[in-house]
DNA sequence: GCTTCCATGTAATATGTTACATGATTAA
DNA sequence: TTAATCATGTAACATATTACATGGAAGC
């Protein structure tokens, strides 16, 4: 169990409310490790039972008060610890991908349009990494060292999915020539 | 839910016992999704009983016997109805790349002990793709097309991972010659 | 004698997902 | 007026992991 770990990661940047943090874990972190707001927020209720995180409350106008939560010692000690242990082997679960090898049942047509919406996706979030890559560059890439290494990984693992899309696309536009779909 | 399909994908090409889609799922197929042989018996055990697949059992000498299961005419048409419904996004769990992210706090040297490690798996699974590409190859690519794609794919991430991998390792041998570890 | 491979499974626990619930504000 | 964003949570259910259990054969 390590989202407590992706968490306690994330806080120590700085502090952050369930919410904040449920859309760090959909952008940014969401490609090295996902989580809902209600497993967010349920591990932030455990973390803070274990004093590994503290809060404090924040009125706001014309939006819901909110909980900023922030690291605390024990909750540094805590990822210390963890991260001296070696890591746990890395899980995937890529539904797309296991219709593609079952793809002699599917419809080349409707795997070649849902290709194509899932690159359209994964050529935004290509953009954004980016951008993030060079402004954390320009800001000095030396005291974003780890942020920066993160987001490169992000870059090449989008640039990765992105050309096999393209060998996939070829194919089955080429399959569908001579065997009609169906 | 789609542990079921990856199996059924499986059981498509040739039947198989739990053992051996433990093995699959470790393998060629666990980059894309994996499953423990505990999940494998239960989720057969359930297609069972939904007549998804059929099983025989084969007596062994100087082994235990085993169910060899196959895909029946219901399984294929719960495929065919899985595959025309969008797939849902791929989801990730990188204790890695978590403890990348969190770097600050590691030991540069531990960090880049475990990144050779990785590394080392990495190239070795490489290898296999490789070879595996190369012999659907040399079969004819048409008709093995869609293992053949899913090969590709397990390529493709392999080699961006090994050189993110060499991205991590020079910038963290540079940052530990300036910065003592620890 | 120890470990690995073969092969199957159960039980307890931990994690994760889906659905539901609330409620103000802002933009289309 | 419909939807989206902000913000937090509970409850029910589904899935996944860990530990335990068995037992012969083969190789070191």
């Amino acid at each position: 169990m390590s989202l407590r770990h992706a968490i306690l990661v994330l806080l120590q940047d700085q502090e952050a409310s369930g919410y904040d943090l449920a859309r760090e874990f959909a952008n940014s972190i969401g490609l090295v490790w996902n989580a809902t707001h209600q497993q967010i927020y349920l591990e932030l209720g455990k973390l803070n039972e274990q004093h590994m995180v503290s809060f404090r409350h924040v009125p706001q106008e014309g939006k819901p008060d909110k909980k900023l939560y922030s690291i605390t010692e024990d909750g540094r000690q805590e990822l210390i610890r963890w991260l001296k242990k070696p890591a746990g082997p890395a899980r995937i679960r890529d539904a797309f991908m296991v219709k593609v090898a079952g793809g002699q049942l599917a419809d080349s047509g409707a795997l070649l349009g849902e290709l194509e919406q899932l690159s359209k996706q994964r050529r935004e979030r290509l953009a954004t990494f980016e951008a993030l890559a060079q402004r954390l560059d320009e800001q000095g890439r030396e005291e974003n060292l780890y942020s920066y290494l993160t987001v490169r990984r992000g870059i090449l693992d989008q640039r990765a999915w992105l050309q096999w899309a393209e060998e996939v696309r070829q194919a089955l536009e080429h399959a569908s020539v001579g065997l009609p779909t169906s």
